[in-house]
DNA sequence: CTGTTAGCGCCTTCAC
DNA sequence: GTGAAGGCGCTAACAG
């Protein structure tokens, strides 16, 4: 029952040559309306399904953009994943989505996947454990474009999407400050991810300049998991100095905390202040009068996407590795109801 | 630079066949070990890359299958999604995902992009706008074996993994009866997706069993937005009987009234109980007291991914319609704090 | 165990 | 504007 008709079958039922059919099927300028108009109905009428994988062995190209992410079930990724598949539909390209769980070797899989399906490019995001590039350098000297977005690893020639972390982390911390808080807790993750390593010297930096010693016992890494956050928040009671803000790396995390704190009836924000990095709406949710770092997902998806294109289509082997750097922005939501 | 090596390469550099060399990167157990390590030593130095274009289309197969829902970011949605990948992955299978994003349109061109490559099989959850079935009729006579999970459509012989909804309903209203609710007002949604007419059924199946009278000017259609949820709250305030309780569908449109009645200082649930009808675990944070109709996602995935597999490999066409009923349950969350 | 042969379905010169 | 011919990279008979 398996669909057979090729472009042979529906030549020969025309009495041409499938060339002519492969021509008019791609809408070449090079064949006439009419036969062009039969050709087509014929098609319809047998049921002709095109197959991509013929055309795109003999093109030795396909129309198709690989994304992996850690998770697509995190809200920061599905955004930028929207983003994603908005710029590539309008220039006619197809996205096929992987996650790596954060796991390397699941990683390595996919864009050994990817290249055997050649791809015409990959927009990635690395997995928590990767600390070892091969499979990224090999896609490199393959030749397959490839871009990253949020969290990047420095490879030569190849460029990344960034969001300001220093600068966000900054922002988080100085808001806390000024709304009054002095001992203030962070939750941090891997430092061999850039982002939370710089979303710590943005912590860093803002108590410089507001004059408040930094306490490295404040800092805690999570695994952005939300029992980091449950016992991050109980780590952080046990100290001799009670906290009075927060600024946690990831939603997750806070999220745990915030029910930690809830449930030991310790009142949000009066007692403990707290500023969630990211833009799961889990947070604006569990507390509409928090304060959260907004990341602007879907246009890092978009803007990945093109960049991603014009390396696709640039024959030019010219391309110097860029860093486009987008700012987050604090958002502060309603809280009249206090 | 485009990696260029192919089999023939690596066969003429060791002067021997490219069959071999095929059969040695398959892994056949009818090629000499010795110059099975060759052969793999040197593709390894040259760097080849095999190409699945080429050799799903020789082989008329892949072991792609294709998964197509509304939107990735719903967490139901997600969690399924994790199923299928683990299910599939220990089969020797990749996944390619897909949004509908809720528009006919861009499920049609999917399912076109899908079959064009070929894939094996395709597991879906339809969109709100799907009332048009030519093509997924036009996937089952091209003979490509799929199945739907969730929000499915009678297609003869197309199998589909769905939750007992009208039990679901059942439980959800039952549980706010005996919790004392007398008016309990019903977000529901689109009445063509079965679902929400089952969950509907079962509203006023519980209804009828405690001999409740049922309004219809208490069921209110949505279309799945937080939007809808504070507007349909807006709606049910107005009435003359003030509701005591509401079960809701979807949990978006929960959160949109849990934010409404907040802000108008309803207590929830000494006011209004709420219960709502999915696992986005948005709702268990929103407020750790309510009660949920939690469904199965995860395994749901991994069920339609092992019944999808069975058909795949299954050359007899005796495949007769399944359908697979899975209960959710009922979350009663601690409440110890009210 | 390994080589020979013949395509999978499509596209792209090159002719006319 | 259309036909003829060849090949993309791989695999599956069929031989030996």
């Amino acid at each position: 029952m398996k669909n057979k008709t090729t472009i042979h079958d529906i030549a020969k039922a025309l009495s041409i040559d499938a060339s002519t059919v492969s021509r008019a099927l791609n809408n070449s300028p090079r064949v006439n309306q009419k036969t062009k108009d039969r050709i087509l109905s014929k098609a319809n009428e047998l049921g002709y399904q095109r197959n991509l994988l013929a055309s795109n062995l003999r093109k030795n190209k396909t129309n198709t953009i690989g994304v992996i992410v850690p998770r697509i079930s995190r809200h920061f990724f599905s955004s930028v994943i929207s983003g994603i598949e908005e710029a590539a539909y309008d220039a006619g390209y197809n996205v096929i989505i992987c996650q790596s769980l954060e796991q390397l070797k699941r990683e390595r899989d996919i864009v050994g996947t990817l290249l055997a399906n050649r791809v015409a490019g990959v927009l990635l995001s690395v997995s928590m454990e990767t600390n070892d590039y091969d499979h990224l350098l090999n896609m490199k000297n393959n030749g397959t474009p490839f871009l990253f977005f949020d969290r990047h690893c420095d490879i030569e020639g190849i460029s990344s999407v960034l969001i300001d972390d220093v600068q966000g982390g900054f922002d988080a911390t100085e808001h806390l400050i000024l709304n009054g808080c002095k001992n203030i807790g962070h939750f941090s993750g891997p430092q061999k991810l850039s982002i939370y390593k710089n979303r710590l010297a943005g912590y860093i930096k803002a108590l410089e300049k507001y004059k408040i010693p930094y306490r490295p016992e404040l800092v805690l890494r999570s695994s952005l998991m939300e029992i980091d956050g449950t016992e991050g928040a109980k780590t952080l009671l046990s100290l001799p100095h009670k906290i009075d803000g927060l600024f946690s790396a990831n939603d997750i995390a806070a999220i745990g905390a915030m029910k930690y704190f809830k449930n030991e009836g310790i009142r949000i924000p009066d007692e403990i202040a707290i500023v969630g990095f990211s833009n799961e709406p889990i947070s604006e949710v569990i507390d509409p009068s928090l304060t959260t770092i907004d990341q602007p997902g879907f246009q890092i998806g978009q803007i990945s996407t093109k960049l991603l294109l014009e390396e696709i289509n640039k024959s030019s082997n010219l391309k110097k590795a860029n860093k486009t750097i987008l700012k987050s922005s604090l958002i502060e939501r309603d809280s009249s109801r206090k």
